[in-house]
DNA sequence: TTCGATTTGTTCGTATGTATT
DNA sequence: TAATACATACGAACAAATCGA
């Protein structure tokens, strides 16, 4: 209806992809925030004027990408980093034979610095814009497996201190999405080995040129926007990184 | 209507999962082809006795898979593994950079093995079963980047010698399914870093010891059968491992 | 080139089942 | 129990792409 239609530009946009985009903006404006309850389907087919049958095809791919959650009985939910999503959807090690551990963090640094070149860029702020930088050492059943290098723009958390971040409950990415209102939803890595930098052969108990990997990370938010950079660099003794394609 | 529903068994399986099912068991027999048009949406419905919109329903997940791909005005075929495919979507090697190359395999060695007991394991067939055995140098953009050590057991490419493997066209996956009726589907992989082993040096043109990436692949045909192994040791100086989550 | 038949793509509406409150 | 919400299934209509006559 509102869809003007111009003469030689087929308007290639189907209706259910306009309203996704309209309930994605909802989301990134925080209209409605994570485990709020959007309206029902009833109610948005009534809002945007179409039927219940077009906005279920709008919320599938929300719900595809876990975006969304969907719960018979209740409502659609929009989807919150419980500790369960964060480590089964974003965090990727385990154990040779399989198995999965929760990794605890323990802070080595906290510090506000200039980002690089390169990190603004990636980041998509302005050049020598403040960043919080954190390093952690992570243990995975009591082993020192792994070291991160957290950056994130400081004007993405105002107020965010040592205190608050090391008396965070659950992930990191809870406390963004808590405290920040940011929402992690994709994250893409790069992954490559090299010898363990000086600095962490001792933390993570190797000799030094011991091969590790290391993984480079970014974090987007709703729109494609990158919100963090993360490397990591792992002893893969014990622990490996699993990618399943496909599916997730 | 003809869900005979039993009292007690609340029927669990939808219908367009049961007619998913039988689709994919289509695919498996081999009933359909890699290329092949299926039947039409109208045709199926009328084949299994349900409304269009549960066959396309049935189809939905298929085709997100990519085991089956829509062409509109034309039909639903089965995917093959066209060079583009098996490149961009099993293929996880780009530049620093983000470029994309294509890789050029030079055949190091071609043997029939009796399997480990490991490898027959994580095939799933008998222990000591043969395995074709092959290993290559693969280079991209003209430079030796990683090796490549493949193991398939040999019931499931019979007839598979040396000179069929090296005058193949096209990609090893195409290969299977155009001559041996072996669809890979799925892949999973295990990724960590260690010292590129000694013989492998001098091909990648690396020092002794030198952190390499270490790639543990099974990939999987149709209902997760395991059907092929593969281990790659890659030099990341130049190009990385991408993994984008999510999605696909 | 045009036209018609076929096939998938989109949208609508309705009915019924199942889970939750 | 009743109301609400999502899940499944059916059917119909038209749009858009394709292909061959």
């Amino acid at each position: 209806m509102s869809t003007t239609l111009i003469a030689g530009t087929p308007h290639s946009h189907p209706l259910y992809e306009e309203i996704q985009d309209e309930i994605t903006r909802g989301l990134a404006d925080r209209k409605w925030k994570p485990g709020d309850l959007i309206p029902s389907e009833t109610e948005l087919a009534k809002r945007f004027g179409v039927s219940k049958g077009t906005i279920r095809r709008a919320l599938d791919e929300l719900v595809s990408d876990r975006i969304l959650v969907r719960r018979q009985g209740r409502g659609t939910f929009v989807a919150t980093h419980s500790p369960d999503r964060t480590l089964y959807h974003f965090f990727h090690l385990i154990g040779r034979d399989g198995t999965k551990e929760p990794p605890a963090a323990e802070l080595l640094s906290y510090r506000v610095i200039r980002g690089s070149d390169e990190a603004c860029d990636r980041l998509e702020v302005e050049t020598d814009s403040k960043l919080v930088s954190v390093r952690n050492l992570v243990r995975l059943a009591g082993d020192p497996i792994f070291i991160d290098e957290i950056l994130i723009p400081q004007a993405y958390v105002p107020g965010l201190t040592e205190a608050i971040y090391v008396n965070r409950e659950s992930t990191i990415y809870a406390l963004y999405q808590g405290r920040f209102d940011i929402s992690v939803i994709r994250i893409s890595e790069q992954l490559s080995a090299g010898p363990v930098p000086a600095e962490y052969a001792k933390p993570l108990g190797l000799r030094t040129n011991t091969p590790v990997l290391v993984i480079d990370r970014v974090a987007f938010t709703y729109h494609d926007k990158p919100v963090e950079l993360r490397r990591s660099w792992v002893n893969t003794e014990s622990y490996v990184y699993h990618s399943d394609l496909w599916k997730g």
